[in-house]
RNA sequence: GGGGGUGUAGCUCAGUUGGUUAGAGCGAUCGCCUGUCACGCGAUAGGUCGAGGGUUCGAGUCCCUUCACUCCCGCCA
């Protein structure tokens, strides 16, 4: 027998009765009743409760121990009677009677408690997230991950898709986020980056002719982080296959998102079928191009109303006459909620930095008209075309704003997610995904006035390639996709251009000439001038999909050993601090900013 | 880079209009307790009120600066 143990925590039950057994694992809790004590014992499958009274010689010892302390019990299976059992955990019907014990491993005086279900300073977590870890909460995380990963793998190889490692080490590429560097000692003054996703070594994959491709695979970007983005580093399901049309991925795609989600979760999914909205669209009925279907509420354009002669809202018609829009959010049956809830609104608007939601309710008398601080300024043949353009009803509430389109969705998009948290519209029981298509190929910077890539530059436009008009490059749309689940994007991909002089033709558009795309993705043109097949791909955010099937809101309650905020590590106090002879043996000197 | 929130005992927090010696629960230490499962009871120790400066007879509390953590904006092909 091993000598630490013969069953686990969560193992014994009524048939072991009278059976001798070892356990081992940590102190969980001990109760001291004097002359009698209950010492729970946990391990990473469960607890069982041991006792021991003072007829024992070792009844004082163990009466001493730190929590947390890992000991190993030698001891007898006692049934519990009934009014004793603990229908809490699984080994409830019986207690380990200790004969014997050994300490295993000790603990100091812990800096924060395991078992509690209190929240603390993530600072003292991170810093002892090895303790952290072992609260069951975050342990059942890890250990959910880990079975979300596996199952994942064992998906995609059944689907026929071969996993592959790619470099860690590699170039760094012009476009996209920031990325991190990694001196190189034998090339004095260059410089590996650290992948931002393995996106062209996986569309060498596809050159090199292995058809599918997967890989649970690390991402670095050295972008700030928020709740749902991790500092540094990610994991994304990064997937390529070849031959196939944006179609095709979808299918697989959804096929695994949704067994994965169906095995994971007891949520329900609000589609079958994924539904398929553009991205115009979705600026425009959601405010942005990760939209919450989960939210029933809708955003309409109602500029026009707003040249009307029988309008007579000032502010906003001269708004509208200097090239801002007018978008609204209708509230179904609203007439009856307090003035507060409509100036509560307002007032929130005023803090995203908006210049404040007007609004006002639909009622009808003798004939309809708008009641609230807005409402004089519609006629009735006004307000029955914003009835009509927005579905709106006599009771209903109309939310308005007016911006220039960009401010305009993003307060829209917000202003969205408030009124329904406000009014309790979102059933947190539904998984609602979608997909997010026809992106364009390329976005006018606002700062700059050029022309750039939106989103992936290496993403296939639509359309008959002989027939592209390049003259109007931001009407050109791209084989681009994301998927958005309850309002997180969850992953985005695309058909690749797998055609050198298209590449170059685009990329030229972007202000990139046929010598800087040579020079700075050389690997990935000069091989799809080798016979590249036609190919494409995605890539889930694997961090993301846990967070959602673990119902946290932060994703560092589903990563191991994540860094906070500042990117850093306070367990292991990284980034650090280097010799002098390092930074020499990387030709490095430092020049500090003060 | 910008905005919001938080910072008081090892941990989680309370602390009123500025007023005597800054409190509670958990944890720690010591003692009592033979059926608990958040065991119970009693006692003890434990504080640079994040740091620095200012106003004041007097500051945990008001003002300024600064630091840390966190949320958001920017950023994230």
């Amino acid at each position: 027998m091993n000598k630490y143990r013969s069953h686990n925590c969560n193992e014994l039950n009524k048939s072991h009765v009278g059976k001798k057994v070892l356990l081992s694992g940590w102190i969980n809790k001990i109760r001291d009743h004097g002359n009698l004590l209950f010492l729970d014992l946990r391990d990473n499958y469960g607890i069982t409760q041991c006792i021991i009274d003072n007829e024992n010689k070792n009844f004082s010892k163990i009466e001493k121990i730190q929590l947390e302390t890992v000991i190993s019990i030698n001891g007898k299976v006692l049934d519990r009677s009934t009014e004793t059992i603990n229908k809490e955990i699984k080994t409830g019907e019986i207690e380990v009677s200790i004969e014997s014990f050994n300490i295993l491993g000790t603990c100091k005086e812990l800096p924060m408690p395991i078992f509690s279900d209190q929240e603390y300073a993530e600072e003292i977590r991170l810093k002892y997230r090895f303790l952290d870890l072992r609260r069951k909460k975050i342990h059942e995380n890890i250990i959910l991950r880990s079975k979300v990963i596996s199952f994942i793998r064992n998906e995609m190889s059944n689907l026929g898709f071969l996993e592959f490692q790619t470099p860690i080490l590699t170039s760094s590429s012009p476009e996209g986020a920031r990325d991190f560097l990694v001196p190189s000692r034998l090339n004095p003054g260059k410089f590996y980056a650290l992948p931002q996703a393995p996106q062209q070594f996986k569309q060498l994959i596809m050159v090199s002719g292995f058809d599918k491709y997967f890989q649970i695979a690390p991402c670095f970007r050295d972008e700030d982080a928020r709740a749902d983005r991790s500092p540094g580093e990610f994991y994304q399901l990064d997937l390529e296959m070849s031959f196939v049309e944006q179609e095709d991925v979808f299918n697989v795609v959804e096929k695994l998102l949704i067994s994965t989600f169906k095995k994971f979760s007891n949520k329900k999914l609000m589609f079958n079928k994924f539904p398929k909205i553009t991205y115009s669209d979705a600026l425009l009925k959601y405010g942005s191009d990760k939209p919450d279907l989960r939210n029933p509420l809708i955003i309409n354009d109602i500029t026009d109303i707003f040249t009307r002669e029988d309008v007579s809202f000032e502010i906003f018609k001269k708004l509208v006459k200097t090239g801002s829009r007018v978008r609204c959010i209708v509230t179904k049956s609203t007439q009856d909620k307090p003035r507060s809830f409509f100036d509560n609104i307002d007032k929130w608007a005023k803090d995203q930095g908006a210049s404040g939601l007007a609004y006002f309710t639909i009622e009808e008398s003798d004939e309809i008209f708008a009641k609230g601080p807005i409402g004089k300024f519609f006629s009735r043949e006004a307000l029955e075309k914003i009835m009509e353009k927005t579905q709106a009803k006599v009771g209903d509430s109309v939310f308005l704003a007016c911006d220039k389109q960009k401010e305009l969705e993003k307060i829209t998009s917000l202003a969205r997610d408030k009124i329904a948290k406000d009014l309790d519209l979102i059933d947190e029981n539904i998984f609602a995904f979608c997909w997010v298509i026809d992106y364009p190929m390329f976005e006018r910077d606002e700062q700059t006035n050029k022309i750039e890539f939106s989103h992936n530059p290496f993403s296939m436009p639509q359309g008959d390639i002989g027939k592209i008009n390049f003259e109007k490059p931001l009407d050109i749309l791209a084989y681009q996709y994301d998927i958005v689940c309850n309002g997180i994007e969850l992953s985005s991909g695309a058909i690749r251009n797998h055609i050198p002089e298209l590449m170059y033709k685009l990329f030229s558009i972007a202000g990139y000439d046929k010598k800087q795309v040579d020079e700075k993705f050389s690997g990935m043109i000069n091989a799809l001038s080798y016979g590249a097949p036609p190919h494409g791909g995605i890539a889930p955010g694997i961090d993301r999909i846990v967070m959602l099937l673990a119902n946290e809101k932060n994703i560092r309650e589903v990563t191991m050993f994540p860094m906070n905020q500042n990117a850093q590590d306070l367990m292991m106090d990284a980034p650090s601090n280097v010799s002098e002879n390092q930074l020499k043996e990387l030709s490095l000197l430092l020049k500090l900013k003060k």
